[in-house]
DNA sequence: TTTACTGCAAATTATTTGCATGGAA
DNA sequence: TTCCATGCAAATAATTTGCAGTAAA
């Protein structure tokens, strides 16, 4: 079993920089104002490589593996550290900006969280590939059987693992 | 990425004792068959600890972590190793009498599969009780999603994370 | 000039495997 | 006797952290 001991430093710094460097589409916008609070709230300066990093991980908005960012990033930014990644994407998980998944497999997976709505997902055990999906009637038997259970929900995870179109046709 | 190979021997042995030396309640008997099938299939050997494991486990019936599983077999049978565990374990997920889950945790949880329904969890994220339900509901619905994105389903998992009657009870 | 950021190597955690030895058939 | 099962230690895999040098503010 693993234990945390957490040691935060909180110092004011501005974090315009960060902003006036990232562009992002408006749809990531409030995503985005998150993550300058919360740099700003534990002193955090204004980095290149993380700059870099957020803007590419928002801009491709795919489920992503470390090792998998780490990849590409490495294109644009030579030198680049796995650690680098690792904590650039942990300082998104706690910010909000970023969720992590585990579907069916050993590594995490990041995804970027820039819609307001819950989202399920499909995935292919064939070809990796992750397909969002929304329902409201998923959504309602699982508060009634919350609430069968007196049970407070906090947050839901649903996989549905399988073979994609695509895939099935393939294989004709 | 972990890269895996697979050496599988496979002999005939009578599986007899084992199924002597475990006394399990019918509910479990034809899950106890599977493994009896799959250790013949293998040409594996009746085993004292082995044997011991999978009736605590049987009987216990829980969602266990390796670690507590471990720490309680200990017990019972003193002197046992971890790699016991870990290969007893995956001997029974691969004969499909046990089942894995992440629970939101970094190790890996094993379920007894005794119920031939499907169901789901409720894990509450105070004191770690994970509760069972099953919803025709969800599922109609999971399938209907599934038919839209001509998604061929084989395996679904659901979680909801949030906080339990009793913990929330003993808030106040 | 202070203090955060980065890469690298070493540490941790969860899990698997090689090997010598004990035990089942 | 044969060959599987086991414990232990070493190996692997994913992730985190310490540290010394680099770069923001």
């Amino acid at each position: 079993m693993k234990m945390k001991v957490k040691i935060k430093n909180k110092k004011e710094v501005s974090p315009e920089r960060l902003s006036k460097r990232i562009k992002i589409s408006p749809k990531n916008r409030n995503g985005l104002e998150r993550l300058l609070k919360c740099q700003a709230k534990r002193g955090l300066k204004y980095s290149k490589k993380r700059a870099a990093i957020i803007e590419y991980f928002i801009k491709a908005d795919r489920h992503y593996t470390v090792e998998q960012l780490y990849n590409e990033i490495k294109e644009i930014v030579p030198n680049i550290g796995y650690s680098t990644i690792y904590r650039t994407l942990r300082l998104l998980v706690d910010c909000g900006m970023a969720r992590t998944h585990h579907f069916g497999e050993t590594d995490t997976r990041f995804e970027l969280v820039h819609k307001e709505q819950h989202h399920d997902h499909l995935v292919c055990e064939k070809c990796g590939r992750i397909i969002e999906f929304t329902n409201n009637g998923i959504e309602k038997f699982q508060n009634a059987v919350a609430k069968e259970h007196n049970f407070l929900v906090k947050n839901r995870e649903l996989q549905i693992f399988g073979v994609c179109k695509r895939c099935q046709q393939r294989k004709r």
